[in-house]
DNA sequence: GGGTTATTTTGACAGTGTCAAGATCGAGAG
DNA sequence: CTCTCGATCTTGACACTGTCAAAATAACCC
């Protein structure tokens, strides 16, 4: 289980990941097929079933790793943003995120895994840990602004869900065009935060 | 297995949309394969492909009924609908459309037909029209409540991206459970709420 | 060395979408 | 009524896909 000895390959595990990674962000899930990336990995079609039980277990783990990153984001975004801006930032880069690696994210939260597929122990563990670490900066960060009756994980679904939402919309392609990124992201952040500095009624 | 007028099939058109719906329902995307499509209608497996030019053609039309069912209730739940009450209503209908019919929404917004197939000009159409339908309204909405510098347009796709991403989030079953749609739905709709009425400095 | 174990390969099976070519049958033209 | 035509359906085939079983290979430990 170690990487320095080369038995056969080397470390094909890596090999894999990686070219799965890119191989995912040219052609997407559908591009992806465990035959063409044993073929450029230069094995045989079964062999990387030694690595990974299926290729749910391979997705799961590209999905993971781009959890990682994503779980580093916020934790670096929204440490020290003691203000709206700190929000403001987060949602931007939350964007940008998502639009530089659409199917990556398309991977994180699509159908292919959580649907269809059955997520890896390790993956739920990340994405809930993600989401978790969002609820906790946010909640500490809107400590005594919010309303009573206003729990604050919930102001953490909804406006996850508005970020989110406006990014699949975007990925997709679907009612947002790419050049309205800025306004239409704007007009987002401007909900969340009118919710968040003065409630609904 | 039905005999009615029976010189080749009848008509193999709707037979097969039906039956794809259902299809579509229990199984899933995934789970709807022409060639099963096929022996469920008594047919060839070839046989479909003169009704629908591929596959994806098939699942463009199943989106597009899907969304004239959409564009029929956006028009039936913003019609008369003057007071905050009437979007209410909205969200929550939209809701509860894409809850019951989970692959269907699914179908409607999802990559498959929008980003990995290429989506007909019929489905492009009634989607466009589906969210035109609710900008207008929502703009003759908040006639004169909006303050200036803030497109109704923008408001439209930002308060939409949130119920979808709710939606999508809720089906997917990634960070919210289904048990928390009412308190979830309510405080997105409350999060839309306080960017109308009262908008962001 | 031998033996164990991890790694890889070959072969095979059941699916999938889709194309090409032939078969069938309803209906309108003569 | 016959006969052709075009819509409809079938058979056969191809290139893919994920995945299993069993055999082969190479590295490791004793």
């Amino acid at each position: 289980m170690t990487q320095t000895g080369r038995y056969h390959h080397g470390d094909l595990h890596d090999t894999l990941l990686q070219e799965a990674n890119t191989l995912l962000s040219k052609q997407g899930v559908e591009g992806l097929s465990l035959r063409k990336l044993a073929e450029r990995a230069g094995v045989s079609r079964t062999a990387p079933y030694h690595h990974f039980r299926d290729k749910n277990a391979l997705l799961c783990a590209l999905a993971t790793q781009a959890f990682r990153q994503l779980d580093d984001m916020i934790n670096r975004q929204l440490h020290q943003a003691g203000s709206q801006e700190g929000i403001q930032d987060f949602v931007r880069e939350y964007l940008r995120f998502a639009t530089e690696n659409p199917e990556q994210y398309e991977l994180m939260f699509g159908r292919t895994i959580w649907k269809s597929g059955d997520p890896t122990d390790e993956l739920k563990n990340i994405a809930y840990r993600s989401f978790r670490h969002y609820a906790e900066r946010l909640a500490t960060l809107l400590e005594g602004r919010l309303p009573a009756k206003t729990d604050s994980l919930r102001v953490a679904q909804a406006s996850w869900a508005t970020v989110h939402g406006l990014c699949r919309l975007l990925i997709d392609g679907i009612y947002v065009n790419r050049e309205d990124i800025e306004t239409v992201s704007e007009q987002s952040i401007a909900l969340i935060m009118a919710a968040l500095s003065r409630p609904a009624p």
